[in-house]
This record gives structure tokens, C-alpha cells and sequence, in this order.
DNA sequence: TTGAAAGCGCTAACAT
DNA sequence: ATGTTAGCGCTTTCAA
């Protein structure tokens, strides 16, 4: 079985020359291998593998018009949460057969129309999006509306003309949040502080109604849950922290969403001489190293990251391959409290 | 100035059609613009706008032989430190008109072919790769060979047919462990232990040499470095520094070799009682927040990854814009070591 | 300066 | 079952 080198320009037409065949029959046996005779098909590829041929996809998508590949847009694949779904997203697409192009939008809109205005003339098979607001929906719908399978990423899910939401992959960050709340309010805690970078996107706008929600179901005075939404300066966390736990009264425990909020946290506790959990309990929305590590280890909210990027992988490749009409256009993934040690009764 | 959404399949025929000129018009004035005048300029320039003419990149592709996309193999994007340089990257070559394909390869030569295979049939214009050994080397000869450009990530160069190594982005880590062994032999350590889940790639090989030659070059009695690889079982960190410490002699500072080997260190010490800095030194190669925000924070070496990223595109685009001919290609990063409070005198 | 025409490499009718 | 032909949408000679 010998392997010559492709020098890269090895057209199908050589294949069809070396296997003394017709272009359409290298064709055929090369991809379907419907209507091809055993001696053709046997001929073609060994020509083919003698030359080192290599299809050309571009030229394939030009005929076919679609390109194998699916674009992944996220805020920020730097950030550890979002890269796990990108990984395994692309793992799942990978083993399909497609390529991902992947977008970071930094969560700003002009970056996100952009982005998406860029990967229009792409021919892209389908789409992975968590968008960036809800101002931008309308890029989205066009290209929904221009035959894109679009997958939404734990974000609000679009709606077509026809009012049918597109599939999505969403997290039940509001069941976890309410979790989360209930059991410090079951360790007697009644002034809870919730720090947040932003109160719009779906996951945070989930977790404060879950939030808001139990102090509610259970009757404490709303008073006592303290909302710190600040966009980020980049020096929030500790800052912000700070301020709050200078405050009076102070909170008695303090939900952090997200890994960025949870290091300025644990930062200003420390710069305050405060210790975790006796002066103060600390959970975190998202469980990271930081979070499992940190002494004393911290209890959190996680959710699994590989299942959002598989989830949202399936639903494209099931749109993509047009299985299973419209069914299962949605799913639902579930939170986790995992009980460590940041938190204690607050002090009497 | 009006807008009209293009329901897909604007053709620049269109675009003729309604600016009433010829097809190689319409092409000439949206690209280089040469050769046209201006009636023609502004009478296109309206047309394509009115119509929302984008132009199919893949058809493009397919007269250029360029594809306007740039492949980024890594062994795996959910590591954050990867998914920094990627994303730094990412910004540099969106911002030369690229798209960038990322493919994870976690590190086995197999997916590793597969993924070159894959890609070689999408006229990739260049390739930022972090190659995963050395007997792979072939591969990216051959792509190299090809006349693909190539840079490499923090790995060792290859060497074409004629012994121009690739351009690649170096970290300087042999001066890094350099300085961290130092500054801890400096502290009176003598018993030092380096962690690692390989020993193989460059990062690494230079961080192991720089650690020895400290030893060597400061005369001290070399079987005090203890070198603990350990290819990862999914517990190596923690059970492997558990094992570690209760031999005898045992040392009085670690050196961790990333993030997971840092977390596994700090649970052991927690495991069996250690208090850091008093009963054992701790330095982190790399820096991350879990460094930074422990309690006690974590002495670091730590090296910019958006350079590293940012660096790489440089040096491809640079090539693809076929500038500067050879010169500058390649890049040495600083490696500094930040000091914080995991680090102290061993005890007596 | 502009237009006509020839492909880039491939797939998919359509003949045979 | 196999071959012939016509494009996919674009850029790029080559004439005019």
C-alpha cells in the first residue's frame, strides 16, 4: 500500500485519468458509492490513495452549498466555563464530520453583528450562539429566517415568525439559585447578598428570581436580600465586596456568580480580616478549581459544562441531518449544590 | 440609505444587473477598487447595499485558492491557559479579515493526523499549532512541505527540508524555573520536588533543565531535586504529592506544573495537615486566579499569554501578507516570577 | 475603463 | 452502471 505525498493539486480529474475512469464515477465512489461496479470503486481508490488525493471542500460546498462547517459564537472563550462547551461541542461536530469556527463577541452587540455578518457569506452549516442581548435579536432571526439552524446557548431563546422558539440548551440556573438560597436561609442566614456583573443576560436574570423567590416563599423580609449588580470596573469584585461588607449591617453571607466574583470575594474577606465561614459564609454560582481547592473549600452551584456543549452539539447535528422533525427543540440541563465548607450559621 | 435583508443568494450577478454594468465590473469595484470609475464605484456600492449583496466566500476561495481561514490546533481549548492565547489570537486574525478553526487534539498524535487530514482539504491559508510530540513531526512537514504557513506554539521548531526551523512563539520557561528554583534555594530549600504530568514537551523539558541546572550551577547536592512525573491518572495531583510528602526525607518546597498539579498539591497539604508557607513552600508555574486569590496566595511564574497568542498571529500574518521575508521568525517571551506568600524558609 | 469568456474542482442531472 | 454536460459564484485574463 503505497502513499505518495500530495503536492496539493491532485484534482479528481487526475484520480479519474490514473483509475482510467470518468470524473462523475470517481465522484460516485468516492462519496455515496451508490451505482459504482466493485471494479471501479476498488480502482478509484487506489488511484486515489496513490496520489494523495485530497477533496477540495471548498469547491465542494460551491456545488453542494454547505461547508461542513458550524460557527460557534460565545462572549469569551478565554473564560473557562465557556471553553469547556466549546470543547465539547467541537468534539461531538468533530466526530460528524464538521468543522467549527468559533467568534468570541466579548458580550458586545457591534461585535456580535459583525461576527455574524462575517460568517453570512460563509455558507455555514448551523450555528452555536449565545447572544449578546436582546437588542441583537433580529441578526439572529435573519439568519434563522435565511434557513441557519441556530442552536442558543443558555441565552433567551428566539422566536421565529411563527412564534416557534429556536432550539436551545438552557440551564436551570433559577431552580440552582433557589437552592442555593434556601439553604443558607435554612442555616439561619437573613441578610444574603447576591453580587453579580449583570442582571440582563438569561442566566443572571434566572438566578436573581430564584433568589427573590425564596425569600418570598418563605415570608422573610425581602429587605434582607441584598442585590450588587455592578458592570465591571475591573477591579468590582473586591471592591464592590469591600464597600458591601463595610456596610451595616453586613451581610451574613454573600451567593457569588461566577469565578471572577467569587476571587474578589474571597480577596476582600481576606483583606477584611474576615474569616470564611465564621464571619461570613460564601457560595459560589459555578464551580471552578478556585471554588474546590480554596481553604476552606467552597461550597457551590455547578452544572455540567460538557452536557451544555453536547447538548447544544446534538440539537444542531439533529436540525443539520433533519432527524426527528421538531422534537426535543429544547433542553433543560439541572444544577447542583455541592456542600463544602464556606459555609456556617451566621455569627449571633 | 436604505437596507434591504438579503434573503440569501445575492449574487454579485445581481449586483450587475441592478448597478447596470458587467459582472467584472461589479467584482473590481468591491475589491481592489482599481480600474473603475467612479459612477461605476458609487452606482455598485448602492446597488450592493439596496440588495444585501454578500459575497460567497466560498466561491471566492475556490478562483484563489485562498480561504480566507486560519487553523488553530491545541491540545485542548477548555485549559484556560490554551483558551487565552486562542483567544488573543482569535482577535488578532479577526482583525486581519481571518476566521480561525480551532480543533483540539489533547495532545495524541492520532487526532492529531486526523486533524491535519481534515484540514488540509480546506485550502487553510495557515495554521498556529502547538504540536503534541515528535513523532509527528512528519505531518506538518508535509503541510509544510505544501506550502502552508505554520507557526508553532511553545513547542520545539521543525525543521524543513532545508533546515529553516518554523517560526514559532517561545516562552522562555528555562529562565522561569531558573529564577523560581533560585529564589527558593535562595530561601534555604534543599530539598526541592518539581511536578509534572509530563516531561516530554518543551515547556516542560525546559523547566526541568532549568531546575537541574540551578542544582549544578549552585553546587548543591543534586538528590535534592527530586523530579515526581507522573503521567495523569485522573488523581495523580493530590495522591502523588500525598505520597510524595510522607517519604523521608521529605521536601520543604514544591514546585507545581500547573494549574491541576497546583490544585492537587494544595489539597494534599490540606489532606494531611500542612501548613503553607510554615511546613512546606508551594510555587505555582503558571499563574491563575487560584494562585492568586488561596489563602495564602500563591508565589507565581507567570508569562502573558495574550502575548503568546497575539505573538503567533503576528507571525503568521506577517507571512501570509508575505512581509519582512524571513526576518523575525521568532519570538522569546519573558518569563516572571510574582512574588506572594506560599514561600518561606524551611523550618529547622 | 469596461465587458466577454474562461475556468477554479466539484456534484448532480441527464443521457447512454 | 457509466460517461457527458452543465453549472455553483466568483476572479481574472484578454479584447475591445
Amino acid at each position: 500500500m503505497e502513499e505518495i505525498v500530495s503536492r496539493s493539486g491532485v484534482t479528481i480529474r487526475d484520480v479519474a485519468r490514473v483509475a482510467g475512469v470518468s470524473l462523475s464515477s470517481v465522484s460516485r465512489a468516492l462519496n455515496g458509492g451508490k451505482n459504482v461496479s466493485a471494479r471501479i470503486a476498488r480502482d478509484v481508490a487506489a488511484a486515489a490513495s496513490t496520489l494523495g488525493y485530497q477533496p477540495d471542500f471548498m469547491a465542494r460546498s460551491l456545488r453542494t452549498r454547505s461547508s461542513g462547517m458550524v460557527g460557534c459564537l460565545v462572549p469569551d472563550v478565554s473564560n473557562p466555563l465557556n471553553a469547556t462547551i466549546v470543547r465539547a461541542a467541537e468534539a461531538c461536530l468533530r466526530d460528524a464530520g464538521y468543522l467549527l469556527i468559533i467568534a468570541n463577541t466579548a458580550n458586545d452587540p457591534a461585535r456580535e453583528r459583525e461576527a455574524a455578518a462575517r460568517l453570512r457569506g460563509r455558507r455555514l452549516d448551523g450555528m452555536l450562539v449565545a447572544p449578546a442581548g436582546d437588542g441583537n435579536a433580529r441578526i439572529w432571526r435573519d439568519l434563522v429566517a435565511a434557513g441557519t439552524p441556530i442552536v442558543i446557548l443558555d441565552r433567551d431563546p428566539l422566536e421565529d415568525e411563527d412564534d416557534i422558539p429556536s432550539p436551545a440548551v438552557l440551564v436551570d440556573h433559577r431552580a440552582g439559585a433557589m437552592a442555593a438560597t434556601r439553604y443558607l436561609v435554612a442555616l439561619g442566614h437573613r441578610r444574603i447578598a447576591l453580587l453579580t456583573a449583570d442582571a440582563d443576560m438569561r442566566p443572571s436574570r434566572e438566578r436573581i428570581a430564584g433568589f427573590r423567590a425564596v425569600f418570598a416563599e418563605a415570608g422573610i423580609d425581602a429587605a434582607g436580600a441584598q442585590l450588587c449588580i455592578q458592570a465591571s470596573p475591573m477591579d468590582f469584585p473586591q471592591g464592590g465586596t469591600l464597600a458591601l461588607l463595610r456596610g451595616t449591617p453586613r451581610p451574613t453571607a454573600i451567593i457569588a456568580l461566577g469565578t471572577r466574583i467569587l476571587a474578589g470575594v474571597l480577596r476582600a474577606a481576606r483583606d477584611l480580616g474576615l474569616s470564611v465561614p465564621r464571619d461570613l459564609s460564601v457560595l459560589s454560582v459555578g464551580d471552578t478549581d478556585l471554588a474546590a481547592v480554596h481553604t476552606p473549600p467552597i461550597t457551590a452551584l455547578r452544572w455540567s459544562l460538557e452536557d451544555v456543549g453536547r447538548a447544544a452539539a446534538d440539537l444542531l447535528l439533529q436540525r443539520l441531518h433533519g432527524v426527528g422533525g421538531q422534537a426535543q427543540a429544547r433542553t433543560l440541563l439541572p444544577v447542583e449544590l455541592v456542600l463544602r465548607e464556606s459555609c456556617a450559621p451566621p455569627a449571633a
